[in-house]
DNA sequence: AACTCGGGGTT
DNA sequence: AACCCAGAGTT
């Protein structure tokens, strides 16, 4: 038995049961790839459910709006994903009368496609033998064949790439999910279980017992600590909330307006009706936001507040908790909201 | 090549 | 707290 062999019969046996799993449909193989780009498999699959339910089609996708898409998507993250996804839907229904290109240019050339998300398309829902080399393939990779490219460098990428396709046999997408259904449960990152993997035998950090110096990778910058006052003003029962700017943290989506200390320190002696709310505390890839949410109650335009409330509807507004449970909120403020629930407001 | 872009699970 | 996750796009 070859190292092909002995990966995909453990995979057989042991694979987790996944709602994506029960269909080669391009459509539903695009769709969980892209959600599940940096997000772990259990994270994604309500997301999943529910998106699949709501756009059964690439057809239903692209007649759907931008707003519905991103509400779906709301909470879980890298919301250019999304956004990308609905533009790819009317590129597919435009450019390739709603088939998928079973070309790997062409795919390359649809929103949001990159490097593995088109070898995982094409493998998984072709059949075409094409690497779909993800962060669990480098880990695996690395540590068969003391790899010492850094992962998180690209020009890393053709090697992983090299080495994918010289074990590759059989079904091209039973081996890459294989190889990654591996990473995940046995070549973990930390305290990986070596004495049960299938391929042991072919593990040259495992003969060496230096499993745990691979991958090699270079350490990450800690998030720089960002401090906001929160203005959460109220009228009569409504809440003032407004779109982000469409570039950026958090770009397109709802939340309620940031503003520095200094800005503040003119503005809070003005506010009669305030009351300060529990601190709320973010991460994100490279940022830390500390946000100090401040409830202000306002009868009609309060013009202290540096907001300007003539905007356009769909640029800001007042929302009742029942609108702004349909918005695209992120959970950031989504935190802010669960405050002033909690203070009872 | 480096930076940006979320949120959550694990250890 | 550190690390990682079925990465891609921009600069």
């Amino acid at each position: 038995m070859d190292f092909a062999d002995r990966l995909c019969s453990w995979f057989s046996e042991n694979m987790r049961d996944m709602p994506w799993r029960h269909t080669r449909d391009p459509y539903s193989i695009w769709v969980s790839e892209i959600m599940l780009q940096q997000t772990q498999v259990d994270t994604v699959i309500p997301y999943y459910e529910r998106f699949m339910k709501r756009f059964p089609s690439v057809e239903a996708l692209a007649r759907a709006s931008l707003e519905e898409v991103l509400a779906l998507w709301q909470g879980l993250g890298y919301y250019k994903r999304a956004e990308n996804l609905h533009r790819g839907a009317r590129y597919i229904m435009e450019q390739h009368g709603g088939h998928f290109p079973v070309d790997p240019a062409a795919l390359r050339k649809i929103p949001g496609i990159g490097a593995y998300t088109a070898g995982a398309v094409l493998s998984i829902a072709f059949g075409i033998p094409a690497p779909a080399v993800d962060g669990n393939v480098m880990r695996v990779l690395s540590r068969l064949f003391l790899m010492e490219q850094d992962v998180g460098q690209a020009k890393s990428r053709p090697a992983f790439e090299e080495k994918v396709m010289s074990l590759l046999k059989g079904d091209p997408g039973v081996f890459n999910q294989a190889m990654m259904e591996l990473g995940a449960l046995v070549c973990t990152p930390r305290k990986p279980d070596c004495p049960v993997c299938p391929v042991n035998g072919f593990c040259q950090a495992y003969k060496r017992n230096t499993v745990e110096q691979y991958p090699v990778k270079a350490g990450r910058p800690k998030p720089v600590t960002e401090r906001y006052r929160v203005l959460v003003i109220c009228r009569s029962g409504s809440y003032w909330m407004e779109k982000r700017p469409g570039e950026g943290l958090l770009a397109g989506l709802w939340g309620f307006p940031l503003i520095g200390e200094e800005q503040w320190r003119l503005v809070e002696p003005m506010l009669e009706k305030k009351r300060i709310l529990k601190r709320v505390c973010h991460v994100f890839t490279h940022r830390r936001w500390e946000l100090e949410p401040v409830l202000i109650e306002v009868s009609e335009s309060c013009g202290t507040l540096p907001i300007d409330f003539s905007v356009p509807a769909d640029l800001g507004g007042f929302q009742t908790p029942e609108q702004m449970q349909r918005l695209p909120v992120p959970t950031v403020f989504r935190k802010v909201i669960r405050q002033l629930d909690d203070a009872g407001a």
